[in-house]
This record gives structure tokens, sequence and C-alpha cells, in this order.
RNA sequence: GCGGACGUGGCGAAACGGUAGACGCAGCAGACUUAAAAUCUGCUCCUCGAAUGAGGGUGAGGGUUCGAGUCCCUCCGUCCGCACCA
């Protein structure tokens, strides 16, 4: 029996693909356009099985396009800045670039052994000033359009890294890697205004019906739209105002207190006469920002002792505290409280024994009864103890106050987002630089568009801790270009979410001299179908979003959205091993031993963990490599695709990866060693065939209409086991009529073409052996004929009461009268009808007949 | 606290409101082997039964329907996102 050489069979088809220039995409508008992009990677190291699910997922897509005829575009780059090499850096001596230029070989070798349909004539890697010049163009043109802007924010310090870390690097309040208390500390940083955008973004979000619902309500709630009112409290016996937000207009004559974010300008000036409130301040500034600092602190604030005139009756007064929980980013950084119905609001008023007058009655209670006790009413009622607005239900009291506080000139309706502009400076080397001069004389300027790019210094050192271009000895250090004054360059480089928010555009014209040409992002843009991983939910998607907004107000092209369709996969997860010290182990350290023990393979024992997604700290990786030497790159494709639907956590098995190994080699059975003589391609099928062929065929057409609907659903774990069923039905075809191969020659044809897509190798190999000389890379997608797939006997089920008595094999179509005669006449069906008629019968045709007794 | 998703065999999972468990993994039995591996064939939701068969079964409880894994309500559990957002 031949065995299925598949070291040989993928080198030889990838280099065909390849000297044929397959999957080189070529502009062209006369065609229909399909971009098929998957969240390109960060170069790490080396790929795990981990990594290739959704890159084989978006081949699948990228090849099945191409077999329906659509002009295909879909390639690969590195998101080649970041963090981890300037860390490789600091422990092993290499030079980020070095490393990272490294790590992109060995990935591009592993992603070209998988065998996926990449052109590979667009590679970008966003380190290489080819790339990032380009997005200092952009910074320079956002400038122009105020869309870039430097701003005082505060920012997570690591104070022995001297560097800002983001949020997602700061792990109990303390530093990733150096385990040291994070401050917060106030820097200027350059930000991008991606609040103009808050409306749009939000908007927009409802016509991108090929995106997840989850993925959508992620970015709404992130925007976090509220609607309601700015109101101005003038202060008494000073010539001041607060202006406060509330989604609670209506409840304005519950008005308690104002409380003031200890960052708030009143706040701060009022800190420099009363050294208890600085103390206060300084105190709110020391306590942490985490998740579980905020839980257990306490709601805490500071009597100033000013007091606020109530801006519908200027008789009342409610006292200004400074408190802790006032956010100064967020609406006006200045609240006004009504503890009768706001749950925080009335724990504060408890705390400083505050008054507690409701203004909303509920349904069915008695305004001479009601009160609050401890838990504060929320929900929408009648409105009372509130003048004007009385007996105004709570959207009415709204829209009255808003108009009565507008016409005074006391406040207005307005819009406050939860979206924060984008700080994208960073202390780090590994990034693009932002191109602008600090002069003494002009202040900050852009540098001039002819000296792009500002390119990163490559002699730079890593003995110290801290940005090594902030002690480049000449790199910053350059004249300024409009004075001529000495002056230094920013020495901050771009969040490396700058680079991925625009790079699918660079792939539609990857070598020009320009970002991207017009006509071609024109052309191939949106992605139709964008394959990644849900957490940039909220980062990476809403970036791109933004980016395309903003080129879109720079000219650069007429577009607002960048990804028509999204698919988020699930992740590839794998068995966790601990030793009795708790340290990780890898799946292949772990044995199991003669009595069934789990051991580290000398004999100590070893405890199975939970299934969790593969990571090298908890070492539950399966290396590429070694899945690919054992088992070739088809296997792991259809393993990755058969195993869980797409959107959920795959588990990784050996004995799962074997019992595709074992298909694959039946599949090569099926063509090598036929179950009957195939005649030779294109062989006509004769007519008049048996019903065991019929049926045969008829598998074969459903099978292709199935798979596709399938596919065109992401539902590829079904596809698969369609697939399989028709294979398996096609190895028991079995007779010497010259009909037989003919039709069993459709099947595995059939077959063939739509493994293509998951199988690339095996299916080139298999259609070779059935006797063509053309590529299955190069042939259309196999068409269903749904003459052929009808079923003409129906199996229909017969149910008496709800539950199934019988089933019933009739002609396809048989009309309903007939159908329930012979439901009827089933003994088992009689004889539970006891000689009664039934009271009624439904009839579903083809499907099923329902008697009620 | 707010928002969302999900709950089906030993396991991964299928199932336009219409025969629950397709396809696969694991397991059991058999064939081929001196033997093992590989391969092939059959069985495999639970209970009763030798068997034709009968009864039960999709987290729990209720409802709608001729018919509910699927739709509605209540509850339980798991997972995810956001979280002092006024």
């Amino acid at each position: 029996m031949s065995r299925y050489n598949f070291r040989e069979s993928e080198a030889k088809w990838q280099q065909r693909w390849s000297e044929r220039g397959c999957f080189d995409a070529k502009h062209d508008p006369a065609r229909p356009k399909y971009y098929v992009l998957e969240m390109f990677p960060y170069p790490s190291g080396k790929l795990h099985v981990g990594h290739v699910r959704n890159y084989t997922m978006g081949d699948l897509v990228a090849r099945y396009r191409r077999a329906q005829g659509y002009n295909v575009l879909h390639p690969m780059g590195w998101d080649a800045f970041g963090l981890p090499a300037e860390n490789a850096a600091i422990a092993g001596g290499i030079h980020p670039a070095v490393w990272t230029r490294e790590n992109i070989a060995t990935m591009r070798a592993q992603l070209q052994r998988m065998g996926f349909a990449y052109d590979w004539s667009r590679e970008i890697a966003t380190c290489h000033p080819q790339y990032y010049r380009h997005e200092q163009k952009m910074f320079l043109d956002f400038l122009a359009k105020d869309l870039a802007y430097r701003r005082e924010s505060w920012v997570n310090w690591d104070p022995v890294e001297n560097t800002v870390l983001a949020n997602e690097q700061v792990i109990e309040g303390c530093g990733w890697r150096s385990g040291a208390l994070v401050e917060k500390r106030l820097l200027s940083q350059w930000n991008l205004r991606i609040t103009r955008y808050s409306d749009e973004l939000l908007d927009a979000l409802k016509g991108l019906d090929r995106w997840p619902e989850r993925v959508r309500l992620m970015q709404e709630n992130w925007i976090g739209r509220s609607e309601g009112a700015r109101v101005k409290w003038v202060l008494a016996g000073r010539d001041a105002t607060i202006e406060v937000f509330t989604t609670r207009p209506d409840t304005l004559y519950g008005a308690a207190f104002i409380a003031l974010s200890p960052h708030h300008p009143l706040s701060e000036g009022l800190a420099k006469g009363d050294s208890a409130l600085a103390e206060f301040i300084a105190e709110c500034d020391r306590m942490g920002t985490s998740e579980e600092a905020i839980e257990t602190a306490d709601k805490r604030g500071y009597r100033t002792g000013i007091e606020a005139i109530h801006p519908l009756d200027k008789t009342r007064r409610v006292p200004v505290y400074v408190a802790n929980f006032v956010l100064m980013e967020y609406g006006t950084g200045a609240i006004f409280g009504c503890p009768a119905h706001d749950q925080r609001d009335l724990d504060f008023a408890r705390k400083y024994k505050l008054p507690v007058v409701p203004v909303v009655l509920p349904p069915k209670e008695d305004p001479a009864t009601f009160s609050i006790s401890d838990t504060a009413y929320v929900e929408d009622g009648t409105l009372f103890n509130s003048s004007f607005l009385n007996g105004l239900s709570v959207p009415d009291a709204k829209r009255t106050v808003g108009e009565r506080l507008e016409a005074s000139g006391a406040g207005a309706r307005t819009i406050a987002y939860r979206l924060r502009d984008w700080g994208v400076s960073r202390q780090r080397y590994w990034g693009c630089p932002i191109p602008v001069i600090h002069c003494p004389d002009c202040g900050i300027v852009p540098v001039p568009e002819d000296d792009l790019p500002v390119e990163l210094p490559m002699d730079v050192d890593f003995d110290q801790p801290g940005n090594p271009l902030d002690r480049h000895r000449t790199w910053k250090h350059v004249a300024c270009p409009y004075c001529n004054s000495p002056s230094q360059r920013e020495t901050d480089t771009f969040d490396t979410f700058f680079e991925s928010s625009w790079y699918f555009l660079r792939f539609c014209s990857a070598r020009a001299p320009v970002a991207f040409e017009r006509d071609a992002a024109q052309y191939w843009m949106p992605v139709d179908q964008y394959i990644g991983g849900v957490e940039h939910a909220v980062l990476h998607l809403l970036y791109s979003r933004f980016f395309m907004r903003a080129l879109k107000e720079c000219g650069y092209l007429d577009l607002d959205e960048p990804f028509a369709g999204l698919f988020t996969q699930g992740m590839v997860c794998h068995q966790t091993y601990q030793n009795t010290e708790g340290e990780w182990l890898f799946p292949e350290e772990v044995a199991i031993d003669p009595a069934g023990r789990i051991t580290d393979g000398s004999g100590r024992p070893v405890i199975a963990g939970r299934n969790e997604k593969m990571s090298k700290s908890k070492k539950n990786v399966v290396g590429l490599d070694a899945i690919v030497d054992t088992y070739g790159a088809d296997t792991a494709r259809l393993y990755l695709l058969s195993d869980s639907p797409p959107e959920r956590d795959l588990e990784w098995t050996e004995k799962g990866i074997e019992g595709i190994w074992r298909y694959v080699s039946r599949l090569w059975r099926l063509v090598s060693e036929p179950p009957a003589a195939l005649p030779p391609p294109g062989t006509a099928i004769p007519g008049g065939l048996s019903v065991e062929l019929t049926a045969i065929r008829r598998s074969t057409h459903k099978t292709i209409a199935a798979v596709t609907d399938d596919i065109d659903k992401f539902r590829f774990n079904r596809a698969v086991a369609r697939i399989r069923e028709l294979t398996n039905a096609l190895e028991g075809v079995s007779g010497d009529a010259p009909a037989v191969g003919a039709v069993l020659r459709e099947g595995i044809e059939a077959a063939t073409l739509m493994l293509g897509p998951m199988m690339p190798h095996l299916a080139e190999e298999m259609w070779r052996d059935l006797g063509h000389t053309t590529l299955v890379t190069e042939t259309p997608w196999p068409q269903a004929d749904a003459e052929l797939a009808r079923d003409e006997q129906v199996t229909i089920a017969v149910q008496v009461n709800g539950k199934l008595r019988a089933t019933l094999d009739l002609p396809r179509d048989t009309a309903a009268n007939e159908v329930e005669e012979a439901a009827l006449a089933l003994p088992q069906i009689s004889r539970l009808l006891d000689g009664k008629p039934p009271r009624k019968v439904v009839i579903v045709p083809n499907r099923i007949v329902s008697v009620v007794a």
C-alpha cells in the first residue's frame, strides 16, 4: 500500500504555485475583487500551532473566493515594532532590528511551509523606513488638520525602568518586569483626536452587519455615549461658577451637594490656600487606579465651605465638596449629587449627613409617605417636590428642564462620551520616531516633509534604563528647520498601534512611493473578510476605523470603514502540566507510566492542569515545526478547521491530529487505489443509472451545495464533516460497469476540489493522480446540480401527540391526502388511535405527519 | 454593579420550530497477523428486555405550539467585556 509522501508533495506544489505566481494579485478594475486579511503578526520568535489557526481560516477563504472567480488580494506582513525586541536587546545584547529581522525570516519560512496562498510580493515590515516614513507624513497632515495635538496627561510611570507603561503592562499596580510600584505622572504627550469622530464611529457600527454583534457592542460601550445636560451653578459670594455634567437633569430639585474632581481647576486653586485640602488631594493621587483599589476605596469627600446656588431656585444652596470618586477626564470634572436617585450619591450623603429628598415618585407610592432608606430609586416615575416639573414623567422632565435651562442660560442639553483621545507617545526606542523638533525660539515645529523619514539611529545601547534615543550623542541634536537655532528632536516614538491602523491600505500598493495609491485603495478596499482575535475589539479595530476617517479628512481616500466583514476566531488550547514544585512542563516532557500515572519522564509525579490558551509562559505550546515534520501542513490545517466551530476555542490533542492523518491516508488511497476503475477525465456519465449510483450522484451534488453554503457562513467544521460523509460513501462504491467509475470520478473530483482550500497540497496531488494536468488552484469551484441533488424518495416522520411513532418512505411531493392515508394505515398508528378518527392531522410536506389523537 | 454570550453523550460537536446526537475522538467486539502496529468491519445517550420493542433524555422549573435543544418568562451555573462614567 502506497503512503502519501507529504514531505515531497508539499514542497513540490509550493514551488509550482510560487513559479506560476498563482497568488500575485493584479489590480484589475474589470474583475470583482475580494480582499482577505488576517491580523498581521508580531514577529515574536517562532510560530506554534495556536498562531496558525486564523491564517488557516484566512487561507481557506482566499482560495475559496479565488476558485469562485474573484480577483483575490491576500497579503502578509509584520507588525515589527514593539517592546519584546527591546527586551531581547536588554537581555541578550542583540540589536532589536537584528532580532526582529531574524524572527521574521523564521516565521516567514514557517508560513511558507504551511502553503498559505499569500502574495509575498506585497510583504511589508512596519519597522522599515519605507513603511514608517508614510506615517510620519500622516502625522504632519494630522497636525495640520488639528487631528494631532500635544497635551499634558496622567500616565503610568515605572520609576525603575524610567518609562511609561501601557495599562496592560501594569499588574496589580506594579510594573510587569521591574515589579516597582507604578506612579501616576503628568507628562506632555502627543494625542490623536479620535473623539472628533465619537458620534460617527458609534453610528457607523450599525452598518457593520458582517461584524460580530459582540465586537460592535464592545465598541459601543467603549465609546459610551450618554445624553444629558451641562448645568452652571453660581458660587455664593464668589464671582465664579461650576459647570457640572449630569444624565439626570430631571432630578435637579433633589440636589444635595456638588462634588469636584481633585484635579478640577477650582480644587487646585482652593488647595493653594488650604493645606488640609492640598493634603486631601495628594492622598487621592496616591490611591491606585487599579481595579481593587477602586473597589475597596471608600467614597471620600472634603467639604470646601463654599456653597453653590441652585440654578432653578436662587434661594437654595448646596455645599461644595472635593471628592475622590469624581474623574476630571469625564464630563466637566464636576457633578451634582442627588442622593435619592443615585446609589453612590446616597452612600455619600449618608456618610456626610446630607439631606435625601426624593423627587421621582415610583408608581403606586404615596407622596406623603414615600421615603428612601438605603437603596436609591433609579427607575421611572412621576416627578414631585420639583416645582414646575411636578407630575411629569422622567423623560418629559428631562426635556422640560433642559428647555428651561437653555432659556435662562443656566445650562444646555449635551452629550458626553467615555471615549478619550488616543495618547500615542511612548518613551521607547523600537518604534516610529515622532517627526517634530523642539526649538527654543519657534516652539514645537514639524519636521519639513522633505526631511522625512526621520530614521531611527542604529548605533544605540541598552546598558542603562530608559530611552536610548534620549541618550544618543548626536541623533537628537539638530538645527531648527525654520530659524536654525540649536534644537532637539522629539525622542518619543509612536504607540505601535499607529502602524497597524493603516497597514491594510499599504498592502493595496505595497511598493508605492506614497503611503498608498488612491486608485489601488479605492479598488481593493474595504477588506472583505478580516480575521483575528477578539482581544483587539476596542484597540486596533477602533483605531483603524478612526484612521480611515482621519485619512479621509486629510484627502487620502474616500472611504469610511476599513473592514466590511470581521470574524473573530477562538483560541487554540492545550492541557497544562505542573510538577509538584509548581513549575510548568512542556507536553513533550510529560509521559504516562505503565500504571497510568502522569510523570515527568524521570518518574516524578506531574499534575495535569486546566486546558488553557497556548502560551509560552505556561509551556502548553505545541511547536508548529514538529507537527509539520510529523504530519505535514495539510493535516495540521484540516485539524484546525475541523474539530470545533471557528469562533469557539479548539483543544489541540495528539489523538485528534492522528485521526486527521488517518483521514489523509484514506483520501490518498481513494485516488491511488480507487474502489472501481476510473475512466479518463471528462468521461460523460451514462443515463439510466442504478438506484445505488443515483444515490451516490445525489450525495455528491448535495455535498457541493451544503459545503458551499457552510463555507459562506464560516461553518468550516461542518463543511469538513460533509466532505467526510461524501468520501465515506465513495469508499463503499463497487462494481464493474463503466457507469460505476464515471460516478465515482465525479464524486472524487468534487471532493478534491472542495478540499482544495483546506488541504491544498494533497488536493493538487490527488488532482494530478486523477489524470489532470491543470492545478486545483486554477480550477473553478464545483457547481451543484439542483436537479441531481433532489431526493426522489423521502422519509416522513409520523408523530402521535407529539411523539415519534413511525416513519414512512414515500415518493417526494406525495399529495397530502395520500400521505395522511398512508400514515393512518400504519399498524403502529392505527393501534394507538384505537379505531377512533384523529382529532387533527398536521402535514408538513416531505417531512412530518403529526396526528392528534 | 452594568452589558453580553453560552449550557446537548465519556470528549470535540451536529440538528430551516419537524425522526436529538450527523461527522469525528476515545472505548468495546471481530477480521487480517506467529505477534504487535497499521488497516478493515461492526457496536457504542440512559433504563428495562434475548429480541421485535417500551419508557426516559438537550442545566432546573413554568409557558406558547399539533410539535420546543431551538421561541417566551423565572431561576441556577460557566465564560467574556466594561467598571468610581455622574
